[in-house]
DNA sequence: GGGAGTACGTA
DNA sequence: CGTACGTACTCCCT
């Protein structure tokens, strides 16, 4: 059975743009997205349930068609369509394309006559037809062959209407409700219908007289005042009939053979849905296409591929007879039972994907002769290896005794460098779009790729799916290598691949595999003690409002409380209510009275906040403490946009430092067994520096080069007196202000900040701009250069893409050009700490230190330090980093030592 | 169990 | 109306 599906996209969107709530649906650069997507959620469902072989939608191209040109009123009285719900259109459409879906809009019809056109087409075919529309006059299509599908609210609730379903609701059979509406008329398109004639009426005159015609030649039979009423109205009735029928003859672009569905386009379907951060959607439009044949027919079937499984000894002459050429390597990694750290995971089978050949072979069986043979691969100096994502692949092999030094290539690193703003970086997508092959899906075929798929090989003995998987992302990754170098040698990123990223991978898997000692009694002391003064600050809440139901951690409740019971004033608005936020919490106890039950609320309610926060940070890090006593953090480096680190799992990149309490935290993390101190040195102001040496403003870089208090140094120049007369409220101003700078703030954010007026803020930034000229020039002319190129550029030359310089959207834009001012300068400062660690790294090594380096925050590196090496290392560490790019002014570092990574701060 | 929303920790 | 992240909690859905 061949099952046609036709949507009217203009209604369908305009009704979820009206049943969503814009708010809820923005994209990270403010582009709305309710109206697309409401359509593309219905789309995937109506697919989903009634599994079409054709698809086809239409737009309303302008209000002008030749309904109009009979009656001017028709339609009007609508409010002027909103620009938030015009700009999605084409964004429906971009959908519809990565989707390989036929769609036409066409000069002085509406979709709905597009629609009649392709039902006529479709009952022609022999097709099933169904109709998804918001507009009523599509029922008039409604017979045996064709079903419309009426959204009755939301977007998720479609009434099946078959002429029976018709009938029912509207007393007449779907070929007269045409007539019918001409007689009740149709309000959304300005079409008046008989006064006192309701549905009802009208339903019965047809159901009497048979069609509108027979209730015309009968018009002076019908009495009362409904009759009169009808008589007056004649021409009018007569009129929205005309105006109501649906045109089934209009000259289409797309027809039957276009309207076939039968492929999609993957790549663009990532494109799209990552770009409207559609992340659910995606997820069911693939969970529906997944188990559907339509995968696969597109891109390009997982291709077949031969892989033989080497017995052990045969490494060695597998590896012989590739010679030179690169190796795609991927790695089956199991979990040894015993332990629980997530970098001890082994590598218990490798595929090879060599210029002749796919082999698989499994580790547990290898000779010294095979081991020879691998480590000669890896070893340093073949530079032989290409992976996708370094990182795991050195952590599994190291765990069975095997260094990989020598990575050619990683798909993942090149992926991220060509494009830094991706949430992943999945081998099966880049073999999509740059291979056009499509991978086959294992059970995880995510971030998490083949790591811990290992109990899919049963035996060992034949070639499971999840060894003839790692053979298929072997062989991609090879044949993907070539294909990103080129395109990472065209964005530029050759060298901070191969000299930074490739590099500092191999770095991170030993500070990952080190950890960070931690203190375990006083982590559960700690946790104790927060848990106290938690029940303390709950107790103290509750007992201000007398009323202990209260859940502290709902702000739903807690917005209850406050502006309802208490009748708080109103604070900033969120999309669910008022904010609740500490900012807000503090700004309501200055309003409230001193003494007051509501102020002990208060007080215990941002009390209980900092605790609970503290008790949760200390909790997830006790979770995380492994069989060793540490903690063993993992660095993502194709996460962040701008070229920083981030850490996960825990995230020790976040951990308290600005209060007391915070602090304490840190006192947990300790020297490790065998080593002496613990070291931290960080940079000063490093971002700023950056800023100072990009701009080259004269002031600013004198400043530094003098040694002086940049804050004060600034505040003097600003507020026009001595240097050592700058108050310490000069001085936070002026901080603040700086640090905003390379964020792009703007005046009304910084009198937010800082509670000042507007017009002061505005002075400060002016004052500023005219001291530091050179700061001003700089951020103006990052932001062009970034809109002529399409992508700023750090120190090292790392670029981020950002399209929105161009969007008309002036949210959009703004964003984009925040990031502009933002990412040179976070990003060399992120370019400079990696070149650091790479140094200190070489140089412990090099000169036979035992420290090591265990964490990175940005811009502190935290080092073990080993017996006896403290000076040296302080040196060596100071000297490497401040050292590690040259600029027209110093970079200063700072180091504290000390047994935990409190005592180490200074 | 998962997602959205809110809140908050770091640089 | 200030960039870049990760995590935890609640609430509401499936």
């Amino acid at each position: 059975m061949t099952r046609l599906l036709l949507l009217d996209g203009h209604s369908l969107a305009y009704r979820a743009f009206f049943a969503l709530p814009a708010e809820n649906f923005s994209t990270a650069t403010g582009q709305h997205t309710n109206a697309v997507y409401g359509f593309t959620s219905m789309l995937i469902n109506v697919i989903r349930d009634e599994r079409p072989t054709h698809v086809a939608v239409a737009f309303d191209r302008s209000r002008q068609t030749f309904r109009t040109e009979e009656y001017a009123e028709y339609k009007a009285g609508r409010a002027k369509t909103p620009d938030e719900f015009s700009g999605q259109v084409p964004l429906v459409q971009e959908v519809l394309d990565a989707l390989r879906i036929a769609h036409a809009e066409v000069d002085g019809y509406e979709a709905d006559d597009i629609i009649a056109t392709w039902a006529r087409q479709g009952r022609e075919a022999g097709h099933e037809v169904l109709v998804c529309s918001g507009d009523r006059d599509a029922l008039q299509l409604v017979d045996e062959r064709v079903t419309v599908l009426y959204p009755r609210k939301g977007v998720s609730d479609l009434a099946r209407m078959t002429p029976e379903a018709v009938e029912e609701k509207y007393g007449v059979r779907p070929e007269r409700y045409s007539d019918l509406a001409a007689l009740v008329g149709e309000s959304a398109d300005n079409l008046p219908g008989v006064p006192g004639v309701g549905p009802k009426t009208a339903a019965k005159w047809l159901g009497l007289y048979g069609d509108l015609g027979g209730v015309v030649d009968h018009a002076d039979q019908i009495k009362g005042k409904a009759g009169q009423s009808f008589r007056d109205h004649l021409d009018q009735v007569l009129r929205n009939r005309r105006l109501n029928q649906l045109v089934s003859d209009v000259e289409l672009p797309v027809g039957m053979a276009e309207a076939e569905w039968d492929s999609y386009d993957r790549e663009k379907v990532h494109e799209v849905f990552d770009a409207l951060e559609f992340r659910v959607l995606r997820d069911r439009l693939f969970e529906y296409l997944g188990a559907d044949e339509t995968e696969g027919t597109e891109t390009g079937e997982a291709a077949e591929l031969e892989v033989e499984a080497l017995a052990p000894g045969g490494l060695a002459d597998w590896l012989e007879a590739q010679g030179e050429e690169l190796v795609g390597l991927e790695l089956l990694v199991a979990m040894p039972e015993s332990l629980a750290g997530r970098h001890r995971a082994e590598a218990t089978g490798v595929a090879l994907a060599g210029p002749g050949s796919v082999v698989w072979f499994d580790l547990a069986g290898r000779t010294p002769g095979d081991e020879n043979a691998l480590a000669g691969l890896l070893a340093e100096g073949a530079e032989r290896v290409a992976v996708h994502d370094v990182k795991p692949a050195v952590h599994a092999l190291r765990e069975i005794g095997l260094r990989l030094d020598a990575v050619a290539h990683d798909t993942a690193l090149a992926a991220y460098l060509v494009k830094p703003d991706q949430r992943s970086y999945d081998l099966g997508d880049l073999a999509i779009r740059h291979l056009h092959r499509e991978l086959p899906s294992g059970e995880e075929q995510g971030g998490g790729d083949a790591l811990f798929a290992a109990d899919l090989v049963e035996g060992g003995e034949t070639l499971g799916g999840a060894a003839l998987q790692a053979a298929h992302r072997a062989q991609a990754v090879r044949d993907l290598a070539p294909v990103l170098a080129e395109l990472v040698e065209q964005a530029g990123g050759t060298r901070l691949l191969h000299d930074v990223e490739l590099p500092l991978a191999a770095h991170l898997v030993r500070m990952e595999a080190a950890g960070i000692a931690v203190d375990r009694d006083r982590l559960d002391e700690l946790e104790s003690d927060f848990a106290d003064q938690v029940a303390a600050a709950q107790a103290d809440a509750h007992a201000a409002i007398e009323d202990d139901s209260v859940n502290l951690g709902s702000p739903k409740q807690l917005q209850q409380v406050l502006f309802e019971r208490l009748g708080m004033p109103k604070t900033k608005k969120t999309k669910t209510g008022w904010t609740t936020d500490a900012d807000a919490l503090v700004w309501l106890r200055a309003q409230t009275g001193e003494g007051t039950p509501a102020e002990a609320f208060l007080e215990a309610l941002l009390r209980h906040r900092d605790v609970t926060k503290l008790r949760s940070t200390v909790q997830g890090l006790q979770k995380a403490v492994d069989t060793d006593g540490r903690i063993h953090t993992t660095y993502q480096q194709t996460i962040a946009a701008t070229g920083r680190l981030s850490s996960v799992d825990p995230n020790l990149q976040n951990i308290p430092i600005r209060t007391e309490a915070g602090r304490r935290i840190r006192e947990v993390f300790v020297v490790g067994e065998g080593f002496e101190q613990l070291m931290s040195a960080d940079y000063s102001q490093i971002e700023m520096r950056i800023m100072a040496h990009l701009s080259g403003d004269e002031g600013l870089i004198e400043a530094f080069r003098a040694g002086e208090d940049l804050h004060n140094f600034v505040g003097a120049q600003v507020f026009g007196v001595e240097p050592d007369a700058v108050t310490p409220e000069m001085r936070a101003k002026v901080k603040a202000m700086s640090y905003g700078l390379a964020y792009g703030l703007s005046a009304f954010g910084l009198s937010k900040q800082l509670g000042i007026g507007p017009e002061e803020a505005k002075g400060l930034m002016e004052t500023y701009f005219e001291r530091f000229g050179g700061v001003r020039d700089y951020l103006g002319e990052v932001v062009d250069r970034a809109r002529a190129d399409g992508y700023t550029e750090t120190m090292l030359g790392r670029r981020r893409p950002l399209p929105d310089l161009g969007s008309s959207n002036r949210q959009r834009r703004e964003m984009a050009e925040r990031m502009a001012l933002n990412a040179p300068i976070q990003g060399s400062a992120a370019d400079v700490m990696k070149l650091a660690m790479l140094r200190v790294d070489d140089r412990l090594a090099a000169d036979g230190l035992g420290s090591r380096v265990l964490l990175q925050v940005h811009d502190e590196l935290v080092v073990d330090v080993a017996p006896g090496e403290a000076e040296t290392v302080r040196e060596l560490v100071t000297h490497e980093m401040s050292t590690a790019v040259e600029l027209d002014l110093p970079l200063e570092v700072s180091v504290g030592l000390g047994r935990s990574w409190h005592d180490a701060a200074h």
